[in-house]
DNA sequence: ATGCGATTTGAACGATCGTTCAAGGAGCCC
DNA sequence: GGGCTCCTTGAACGATCGTTCAAATCGCAT
């Protein structure tokens, strides 16, 4: 194959998974993924033996592509690990004012629209959803003792999850990015609380185990 | 018309609403409307001028259903304010319970699926957002000094949908109400330390004078 | 050059899509 | 009963849907 010349199954597999985003998966006809990645129904039909099958791969394909492009950029900004989160909230919040507040997250609608018809699909949203959690719940755990004890990282990560795509939806609905912020907002003011209890359980600790200091770790 | 005989116009938006929970509005055929509900082609375009006509008729229809349908079997059950909000949020798990993590919430559904293209259905839509926050917000201002003073009950009413959406969809995804009552566990917890918050003004104001700034009224 | 499997071409298919409309009741006023 | 309006009937339409396949072409080892 020619240098610069993109094979053709991941060429089917990023504009189905544009479209998609854009337009749902029944609107999205498979004509016009031919049109707009340029290729021929046998070209398709050779790589994927069905419309849902494409779909399979685009999820598979979107499982791939989560920490290259939606995780490490935010990584790459932002060192601190609560920071993170909330820098993840912002670069969806950043695409979705690109977009004049449509489409949203291409996960999520796929789970709305055919989790229930297609078992194998609703299988691979999962799993991109406990992919996205996972690395959210990562952050959570290096963030050590600036959460309580009692806090437990892989749910607050799913919680993560849970506001954002009820934020998009809203903002979605709203034509507004209003109804994210608040709900980015609130989750803030929840971390704010947890990061304030988890404050007192150190020193607590500190007066009784270790010799007194600055609350915070070492940098 | 005979006692007993649901008019033609009701029994079409009542199937579609039903088939478009189920099944979502591109995957349901107007052949399949006009089978479920027992009517003819005719009737239906007598009724309703296309199938986005009737995606509006049922996105006003499920405006004015909310109070009845959705508050009220709530209301009647639970007065506590701060329960009602758990108490519908029950009421959805129930429903998901019953058919086994499936369909989800049909305004939803919609909202990421046809919010994009269709100018109509997304305010419409919005407004069945906001209807539905702004009865729940009621809620959290009859709970008064028991939630903080600085807290935003129809942000927080917000928040509350917020998490509903993003819990069902998760849920449908895993095929498992995990997700969902994890979601709302994490709510009930932020709810608690907002309670708790609201318990110290309580007392502050009853003992010493409060922190600058105008006080408030009498709730 | 030749042979051969892998890939692409693009016309064509049957099914189903949303929609139309001439014809025919149903109910009601005069 | 006649006439008018409202509503229903159901066959039929053109468009588009996802998909197929025989033929052509490409890539490459021999």
């Amino acid at each position: 194959m020619a240098p610069g010349v993109e094979p053709t199954r991941e060429r089917i597999l990023r504009t189905a998974f544009e479209l998609f985003h854009e337009q749902g998966y029944h609107a999205t006809a498979v004509a016009t993924i031919l049109r707009e990645s340029g290729l021929n129904p046998g070209s398709m039909y050779h790589a994927f033996g069905s419309k849902d099958d494409l779909l399979i791969g685009v999820l598979e394909f979107a499982l791939v592509l989560c920490r290259p492009a939606v995780i490490a950029p935010v990584e790459a900004r932002e060192a601190d690990p609560i920071g993170r989160v909330f820098a993840l909230l912002g670069q969806y919040r950043a695409g979705m004012e690109l977009r004049g507040c449509r489409m949203g997250c291409p996960i999520g609608n796929l789970a709305l629209e055919v989790a229930d018809d297609h078992p194998r699909a609703r299988e691979l949203i999962h799993r991109n959803f406990e992919n996205w959690a996972g690395m959210v719940g990562e952050w959570l755990e290096a963030a050590g003792d600036r959460l309580p004890r009692d806090c437990d990282r892989v749910r607050l990560a799913r919680f993560v999850l849970t506001v954002m795509e009820g934020g998009l939806m809203q903002a979605r609905a709203a034509g507004d990015l209003g109804p994210f912020d608040e709900s980015v907002a609130e989750l803030r003011r929840y971390f704010d609380v947890l990061e304030e209890k988890a404050r007192g359980e150190r020193v607590g600790k500190a007066g009784t185990k270790t010799r007194g200091g600055a609350p915070r770790g070492p940098g």
